[in-house]
RNA sequence: GGGCGGCUAGCUCAGCGGGAGAGCACUGCCUUCACACGGCAGGGGUCACAGGUUCAAAUCCUGUGCCGCCCA
């Protein structure tokens, strides 16, 4: 016998996982390949953020995208996994600002431009820690073409795209209320503001009318803005107010008079039904103010603190401390009718954490109704589709109510807005300082200086361009006219709006094309309590740590490091020390990856679950050990490959039919999104089929003295080449293992080539299925099954061999007899004879269709048991039957039901009372035996 | 206030018109020559509730309750 590689007792992922990953990118495997005759297959990745590391949601989403990228490289399509980061623009910039502070130094000790400096040098040492990550998850992407959204070619894509908005007058600047994150002095877009609920106070203020003939009263919940107020709004059917509109009431503090105007806008049942109107510092008193032609007093300065507009002694005053202020002075002058608790939304930035004030500015927009139109039409028609479909209703919600957006924001990192100002404040937009120069000294008549718009662009209008930015556009490249639009982009629903919906509007109005022709939305990963994972809650998974386990100290220490509430860490520290006693083991990749695919179920939030990724790991222990059996046993072996037909099995046949129908049923799950489905499907085969039917059913062949050499042969071919066709089923989702073993079983199944990664995905033949095979083995799986379940019921010790007696019609009697090989060691029987009148006394009995099966155990049953059990199952029966004879009863079922459930159901019925009646029977003899003892 | 989703075994979730399923957990037996990260067997569910449609409803419709999320 030749010398064998035997694979270790239990699958260790880490040496496996480094070594070919390595491999794999060196060799270049992750570019597409071929030529024009292959389709394109291309999906983008949405960029991750520049300064972030690789969360769950990532693992999650990305292990779809390489699971179809995978599974469509390996169906021979030119496959392309774009991959890269994006510059986040407000998030790095306060990574390196952070940075300077520790140095004593703020951005504008060092200026504009050795601060961006400084933060490439950022980026180039500590940036991009995730797609080192990546790489751990076994993703494929096509590192070659990695792109940074600040790179060279994306940002003349971004000038472009803005230049000719600009143009078309789909971008505009305007001074208008936006919101304003008065630490980070910057402008941020709606979307980048999460209001969230707070306890805070309603207070009702007094605001007496100017010809001293009484008072209106005014709920507010932020009171020190009543010093921009411009005017007291009511409702115009309001009775109680009625007859005050037109009229003034006296402004306090402020000493103005101001009007008292009529708006439906106003709630009469909220608060006194009286509003204050800021226009300045609200977006309802904002539009109210447009309607009625109001002044807009601004009251603050940019970190919010109260600016010159108001009287003197409130001057300076941050607004927090003014509102105390003012509240004091409405006291002290009796203006303060009360003050009520009120829960209210205040509105956080989402990076700052500050309260954002709604603050007049200059800004740059784009007019988003209009592209809006086609992006909505896309969608309606179908050249885009949402998987799940339900999530077309968000987006259409979102883009029929669209606002304009605001692309400017005032900070240094990101792409600079093109735009130039003259010397008399004219605004020249163009591609570059010396295209602006010119124009303007033609404009001009002269050579002039210009001063350039100092703000940058919204990170997520480059990350809009990404689809098309990336493949080389504007220019006509090669990979744009192959890979645009995209197949699918997968990603997750809180970011619709964000990014898909600006990626279409942005996709068609520049390509003339769809980005994507397909979106699918994933669920949220939360924690095992369905809590939503986040630093201060402390119940944050890093999948690093999943793939390859963490202590518990160092658990701890990770999730209590650099907290923004360090009295939280206390807690946090005792929860964690609570639910991971061990710390975390390593589970690996594949086992991480496979969970994943299981829990993508369409539409749903995922709750995280150990239990699971502990279940898929063993999982993948049991693979490794059934391909450690089949090398064993095939390796250096005759495995017929040169032959030709060869005398398969029975076992053989079920087992090559029932891999026929998994990649059916893969094929159809990748097809549709159907992970979960993928997933399961691939271990009910593996495990439920191969492992525990066919690997049992195939030793007594293997190892049987009597069993024809040729018989043998076409096992060992049959389980080889079963396992290696499964291995690149499974490939997709589970990339390490499989290559690891298909290099050491390919080879011995007759496959040649250099990676499973390259080898065809196995293509179903629907000639291949063989429903009479599989019904035969059905039913030897049945008798096996009903042996197995009297033994157990009985407490038999496995090692116990039975002889049985057996009843039965000819031709029953003749399929047992013709699997007798396989049955008598998977059922643990020495052997059986065929009855001939009344079974002996002292049998435990079973019954499989068209067979009754008696084991003698005069002495060892323990009758009671027996009864008991047999009592049971009839009273089971029972109930099955009358259900089944009820509906076959009624003469409208009969009438009206499908032909063939009507028939299936007198099948169930034939099938249940011939069950019944050789149990009643078995009953009948122990109790009767019971009367004569 | 408007919209969306969920409620199925102890837990996490599939199934979404024709016999209630999986994984984990649980119970019993077994260190059998691939695997104890294992094998064999077993227990466990008025499919939230109430109506309706249908020959047939966990599945479709209406309503109620509870729990989430999004938008105001």
């Amino acid at each position: 016998m030749q010398e064998r590689v035997v694979l270790s007792k239990s699958y260790d992922p880490a040496g496996v996982e480094s070594r070919w990953y390595q491999v794999w990118e060196k060799a270049g495997y992750f570019a597409p390949r071929g030529g024009e005759e292959h389709p394109a297959y291309c999906i983008m990745i949405p960029p991750p953020n520049v300064t972030g590391s690789l969360h769950m949601g990532h693992a999650f989403q990305d292990t779809i995208m390489d699971a179809l990228t995978r599974y469509h490289r390996m169906q021979g399509e030119r496959t392309l996994w774009q991959t890269g980061t994006d510059h986040a623009g407000i998030a790095t910039q306060m990574v390196v600002e952070r940075q300077l502070e520790q140095e004593g130094k703020t951005r504008h000790d060092l200026g504009r431009e050795a601060f961006v400096e400084r933060i490439w040098q950022w980026r180039n040492t500590s940036g991009g820690t995730i797609v080192r990550q990546l790489r751990r998850l076994g993703a494929s992407c096509d590192w070659s073409r990695e792109r940074f959204t600040m790179d060279e070619h994306l940002s003349h894509a971004v000038t472009e795209v803005f230049v000719r908005l600009y143009q078309e007058g789909l971008i505009y600047r305007g001074q208008r209320l936006v919101n304003w994150d008065p630490v980070l002095h910057t402008a941020v877009s709606d979307l980048e503001v999460v209001a969230e609920e707070e306890a805070g106070s309603l207070w009702h203020m007094r605001y007496p009318l100017a010809d001293g003939s009484g008072h209106l009263v005014v709920a507010t919940t932020r009171p020190e803005t009543m010093l921009g107020d411009t005017a007291v709004a009511v409702h115009p059917e309001d009775e109680r107010y009625r007859h005050l509109v037109g009229r003034r009431v006296r402004l306090p503090l402020a000493e103005r008079d101001i009007p008292i105007i009529a708006d439906v806008y106003v709630d009469p049942a909220f608060g006194s039904g009286c509003v204050k109107i800021t226009p300045a510092h609200d977006f309802n008193d904002y539009a109210i103010g447009q309607r009625h032609g109001l002044a807009m007093i601004n009251i603050l300065t940019v970190d919010a603190r109260l600016n010159d507009a108001v009287p003197a002694a409130y001057r300076g005053l941050d607004r927090f401390v003014a509102r105390e202020r003012v509240l004091a002075d409405l006291e002290a002058q009796g203006l303060l009718e009360k003050t009520e608790p009120h829960r209210l939304m205040v509105p956080r930035g989402d990076r700052s954490r500050a309260v954002v004030e709604p603050y007049l500015t200059d800004q740059w927009f784009v007019r988003a109704g209009v592209l809006a139109e086609e992006a909505i039409r896309v969608v309606e028609d179908g050249r885009i589709r949402f998987v799940p479909s339900s999530w077309d209703k968000t987006y259409f919600e979102w883009m029929r109510n669209i606002q304009d957006w605001c692309i400017s924001r005032q900070i240094w990192w990101g792409h600079r807005i093109p735009a130039w100002y003259g010397p008399d404040g004219r605004v020249i937009v163009c591609r570059s300082e010396a295209e602006a120069l010119e124009w303007a000294a033609e404009e001009y008549g002269r050579p002039v200086a210009l001063i350039r718009d100092p703000d940058v662009l919204d990170t997520w209008f480059s990350s809009a361009l990404w689809p098309f930015s990336t493949l080389g556009w504007p220019a006509h490249t090669p990979e744009l006219r192959t890979f645009h639009p995209t197949n699918v982009l997968v990603t997750g629903f809180d970011i619709i709006f964000f990014w898909v919906a600006r990626m279409i509007m942005m996709g068609l109005k520049f390509t003339g094309e769809v980005p994507f022709r397909e979106v699918y939305i994933t669920g949220l990963i939360r924690d095992a309590e369905g809590q939503k994972m986040s630093k201060s809650k402390g119940n944050i998974l890093d999948p690093l740590d999943l793939i390859d386990g963490i202590g518990l100290d160092d658990l701890v220490e990770k999730r209590t490091r650099d907290m923004m509430q360090p009295q939280l860490a206390q807690r946090i520290a005792a929860a964690t020390r609570r639910e991971f006693p061990q710390g975390i083991p390593a589970f690996g990749t594949d086992a991480l990856r496979f969970t994943m695919a299981s829990l993508a179920t369409q539409g749903r939030d995922i709750k995280f679950d150990l239990g699971r990724i502990e279940g898929y790991r063993n999982f993948c222990n049991k693979l490794w050990n059934a391909s450690r059996f089949v090398l064993m046993n095939t390796e250096g072996a005759d495995c017929g490959l040169e032959r030709g037909e060869l005398p398969l099995s029975v076992p053989d046949r079920w087992i090559r039919s029932a891999l026929n129908r998994l990649a059916e049923d893969m094929a159809r799950a990748f097809d549709q999104y159907r992970f979960n489905d993928a997933a399961n499907a691939i271990y009910q085969f593996l495990w439920g089929h191969y492992c525990d039917w066919y690997l049992e059913l195939v030793k007594p062949i293997l190892y049987g003295e009597i069993v024809p050499e040729a018989e043998k042969v076409a096992a060992r071919r049959t389980l080889v080449q079963v396992l290696e066709t499964a291995l690149r089923l499974l490939h997709p989702l589970m990339p390490f293992i499989t290559e690891e073993l298909w290099q050491k079983v390919a080879p011995v199944a007759g496959r040649g080539g250099d990676s499973i990664m390259l080898a065809p995905w196995p293509d179903a033949d629907p000639a291949l299925n063989d429903p009479g095979i599989e019904a035969e083995m059905a039913w030897v799986m049945s008798f096996i099954n009903g042996v197995r379940n009297i033994r157990g019921a009985m407490d038999l010790p496995p090692a116990r061999e039975l002889e049985i007696l057996v009843t039965g019609a000819p031709e029953v009697l003749e399929r047992l007899e013709r699997f007798r090989t396989l049955i008598l060691p998977l059922a643990k029987l020495s052997g059986w004879s065929i009855l001939t009148g009344e079974a002996p006394a002292g049998c435990a009995a079973g019954v499989v269709e068209g067979l009754c099966f008696h084991i003698p155990l005069a002495g060892v049953i323990d009758l009671a048991a027996e009864t008991d059990r047999l009592h049971k199952a009839l009273a089971k029966l029972d109930g099955d039957l009358a259900q089944v004879q009820k509906k076959l009863g009624n003469e409208t079922f009969l009438a009206k039901a499908k032909p063939e459930v009507v028939a299936k159901d007198r099948e169930k019925q034939r099938s249940l009372a011939e069950k019944r009646q050789g149990l009643a029977e078995a009953l009948a003899r122990i109790e009767a035996l019971g009367r004569k003892s």
